[in-house]
DNA sequence: TTTGATATACGAAAACTATCGTAGATATTT
DNA sequence: AAATATCTACGATAGTTTTCGTATATCAAA
């Protein structure tokens, strides 16, 4: 069961990972203050992630929770799987260097890689 | 001049990068290794790239011949930042990890990465 | 020169995605 | 209880992407 959430479905499941739990409303607020669409809209679209199994929901009272099967580091590890493999020719070096070097990263956040590294490396 | 490749194009794109400079039937043949489809899919797949400013295309002959606009680095960095956003909460250094922890890496792309870094780092 | 292979062009269907209106159920307020 | 608000369900539409069939042109070979 190979799940690939669509562009909307991805920004309906941060707010749901943020949250942890969410009805249709909490949601649909949460997406309205950067974006114009209607209510039924993402109702609709939470439906349909939940016949795709990318959503729970817990239907005991009138208005439904919705919470994410889909962990955020899966949807994570698919997108990057992805665009390794369509654009970054199956390196994941590549990727790095070219996701560092149009960043600018902070010294503390290339700290935190070179760290990271260096407890990769010894395992190895 | 917004520029998103589709996941179809993707992967055309992915060939004539490949190869420099392409016949539909030498995209459509790669293709043919790892997916079923017809060749005049794939033709109107890479017409239809033209349209866009995709891929250019010399009409000369009377076989076409395609090669990319836009660069692979330029579709690697469009593809980083869309799942930075989508997923990565905006966080390149949590892409990074998330990239590294999963991948195995090798000693070498380990030591390309850290080379990297150091270089970055002193700039700074 | 006729046949067969290979090209492009193009229309149209199929599949998928996103958007919304409306109907009907359920809760809340007056 | 009647009016109002809020919820889910669901059909319909529009937009985009993918797929392919068919027509037509061109080239090569028999």
């Amino acid at each position: 069961m190979e799940l690939k959430p669509t562009e909307s479905e991805l920004e309906i499941l941060q707010v749901i990972w943020k949250k942890g739990q969410c009805t249709v409303r909490d949601v649909h607020e949460e997406l309205a203050k950067s974006k114009e669409s209607g209510y039924t809209t993402t109702l609709k679209l939470m439906q349909i992630m939940h016949e795709k199994g990318l959503v729970e929901r817990n239907t005991d009272a009138k208005t439904h929770l919705y919470k994410a099967v889909i962990t955020r580091g899966e949807a994570q590890q698919g997108a990057l799987d992805k665009i390794i493999s369509t654009v970054f020719k199956g390196s994941t070096s590549d990727l790095v260097i070219q996701a560092l070097g149009q960043h600018r990263a902070s010294k503390d956040e290339i700290d935190a890689i070179k760290n990271f590294l260096d407890q990769f490396d010894n395992k190895a």
